[in-house]
RNA sequence: GGUCGCGUAGCUCAGUUGGAUAGAGCAUCUGCCUUCUAAGCAGACGGUCACAGGUUCGAAUCCUGUCGCGAUCACCA
């Protein structure tokens, strides 16, 4: 039981038995500063239901709390706000109960519990990854181990786009001017490769489109009838009859794609549970439309079409099939969430990382698949971000303004490099080991950088100023992880004994505080679906930490007991530092 | 035009269920490396919480309207 559990008991009690009457809830908040106090009661809502002054309540109920419960040792009343001073033994009792805890925070999964589908990164097997896949992937990684950690069990899944005209451009631009190469033959990541013949064709296009333009025809024309575009739209048509040698390039140039896909996503730490692709689940959905026919939740139109009728809800009619039994986007994604409850039969719902720009999408289905009643559509969400935007505007492909996923991890380890150097750390580390340690900080700055802000917000990402790494970022936060770390290497005593009889120091006191925060914060991002909870909350713990860490002189304590407790006090920080970070995705260096 | 989201310090962002004098970082300025790592700490400067109304003991937060930015409104994915 947390103080605020006992704090609103004892609040209500009291006011039942001073004043007969019963509380709905009780508002507590952190003192501030500038008054004497730990946890605040606010009076002012009490005022419904108990008339008087709220100085004299205040007052009132202050005596009897600093009575009735041990961990209240004193109190004074500002205006309508109840200070209440938390007794030390009450923060060192609570203290020794976390030391030990090696899992601090995390709830363990009840076996029977419902399981949660998150969906995260879809790409497109044409191009390489950017940096929009990475605020993506970011998340979708983030959320689902924020939501394991708050007790349930938890599959990662991503649905690749392989088929489509798209992918046909790339294969068709290879078979053109490729000559052969292979990601082996040019030493190049395989969705490196694909993704320049994605270009290459989108120049010859280009010209074509300005021959035809320079021979008479329109613009519309052109871009309609370049032999280019004609060729591949031949070639997909090929490709959905099984044309063997059609489907073995399509294999082949996938699995180049692949191959590089799973170098981005290991340099960037995240990892699935299952792989869905379109080329399987493009079909599917169709069953479900003629379930959706026979239980009255669609309706045909008179040219065959099938709609969902979603006027009630506010929203428009939604096409679900094509007049001529084609499926279309919606139909897939139908099919595809049935499709893994199938495979999954304990999923208990769905989250699905996919930008702001499918926010209308996402509702739509989300009411579809509750009109056909399957019960794990209580809980879908969409976990909606906004658009990471360049200075320069929109990223494009087409102008080149791509930031790319792999350059861009590369050079913030890079400059993380270059940085440590100036600063002269790190000696006596091997090449090897600083390049280790460069990564992990590199990739600290930019995971921190793209995590701490509200997913919803969208981002504006300046690649002339680069991340920070001084102030709120991650390199800071690993740097307070790394000093604590050479605390421990230094101090040669035995952690295990608790601390009963000391007097603690304020910034003490606002650091136990601030863990004791720190499993009701796992389990608010787990309900908002927002890593950045956790990311300001590390950051506000690293900052008391710091507070602490240079105004404190820990191994000049005046006696052994005060040095084993801070130590024991940096050692828990710096483990739930770590455990946060591992929420987000970040790794934390022992040296720095 | 309809719908959805956003608008907080020069810049990047926090701000809990409506609660006390709206908080951090960057940038600028002032101090602090002779005990545990200065990627740090302590401090100064910086605000019409887009604007206007409303609700109430109390509004950055809730409601209405206006303005600005973005997204979306396909038998595309």
């Amino acid at each position: 039981m947390t103080v605020h559990q006992i704090i609103t008991e004892h609040v209500q009690a009291a006011v039942d038995s001073l004043y007969q009457a019963a509380l709905p809830s009780v508002e507590l908040q952190s003192t501030r500063k500038e008054f004497e106090g730990d946890i605040t009661v606010v009076i002012f809502p009490m005022l419904r239901v108990v008339k008087g002054n709220p100085v004299q309540i205040g007052e009132a109920i202050g005596a009897y709390l600093v009575d009735a419960v041990p961990a209240v040792s004193a109190y004074n009343v500002v205006k309508g706000f109840l200070n209440l001073v938390i007794s030390d033994s009450y923060y060192l009792d609570f203290f020794a109960g976390i030391k030990e805890q090696a899992q601090y925070g995390y709830v363990a999964p009840t076996p029977d519990a419902k399981a949660m589908m998150v969906e995260y990164s879809s790409p497109n097997t044409n191009k390489p990854l950017h940096l929009g896949h990475i605020r993506n992937n970011l998340l979708g990684y983030a959320v689902a181990e924020i939501i394991k950690a708050s007790g349930q069990k938890v599959y990662k899944t991503q649905i690749i786009n392989d088929r489509g005209i798209h992918i046909c451009k790339s294969m068709l631009a290879w078979q053109r001017f490729g000559n052969g190469e292979t990601p082996e033959s040019t030493g190049l990541k395989g969705d490196k490769l694909v993704g320049n013949y994605y270009v290459k064709f989108d120049q010859e296009y280009k010209k074509e489109i300005e021959t035809l333009i320079a021979a008479g025809k329109t613009a519309d024309e052109a871009k309609k009838e370049a032999p280019i575009l004609l060729e591949a739209q031949e070639m997909l048509r090929k490709w959905e009859a099984g044309d063997q040698d059609i489907v073995s390039l399509w294999k082949q140039m996938n699995g180049w794609v692949y191959d590089g896909f799973e170098q981005t996503y290991t340099a960037l730490g995240v990892d699935f549970d299952s792989y869905y692709y379109e080329s399987n689940t493009y079909l599917l959905g169709k069953d479900n439309v003629q379930e959706g026919l026979d239980k009255g939740v669609f309706y045909k139109k008179e040219d065959g079409s099938v709609w969902c009728d979603l006027t009630e809800e506010g929203l428009d009619e939604k096409i679900v099939l094509r007049s001529d039994g084609t499926a279309v986007y919606m139909t897939q994604d139908i099919g595809t969430a049935i499709q893994r409850v199938k495979d999954n039969p304990d999923v208990g719902g769905m989250i699905y990382t996919v930008g702001n720009e499918q926010d209308y999408h996402f509702k739509v289905l989300f009411f579809i698949l509750q009109k056909l009643g399957y019960d794990w559509s209580s809980y879908l969400h969409h976990l909606s971000y906004g658009m990471v935007d360049l200075p320069s505007g929109k990223m494009k492909s087409r102008e080149g303004t791509v930031v790319d996923a792999d350059d861009l991890i590369a050079e913030m380890a890079n400059t993380a490099g270059e940085i440590s150097k100036e600063l002269g750390k790190l000696d006596g580390y091997t090449e090897a080991e600083k390049t280790a340690v460069f990564n992990t900080i590199g990739l600290g700055a930019l995971k921190y950088y793209i995590l701490k802000v509200d997913p919803k917000k969208r981002i504006l990402f300046n690649p002339e100023e680069s991340v920070d790494f001084q102030g709120n970022t991650g390199p800071f936060i690993q740097y307070t992880y790394a000093r604590i770390q050479a605390i421990l290497r230094k101090a040669t005593i035995d952690l295990a004994p608790a601390v009963t009889n000391i007097t603690l120091d304020a910034r003490e006191k606002e650091l136990i505080k601030q863990l004791e925060q720190y499993p009701a914060t796992i389990q608010q991002a787990a309900k908002e679906l927002s890593p950045a909870i956790i990311a300001n909350y590390t950051y506000d713990l690293v900052k008391a930490y710091n507070s602490f860490f240079q105004n404190v002189s820990i191994f000049g304590a005046d006696t052994d007991t005060e040095q084993l407790f801070r130590v024991q006090l940096s050692n828990v920080v710096g483990r739930t530092i770590k455990s946060a970070f591992r929420l987000l995705g970040i790794d934390v260096p022992e040296r720095m």
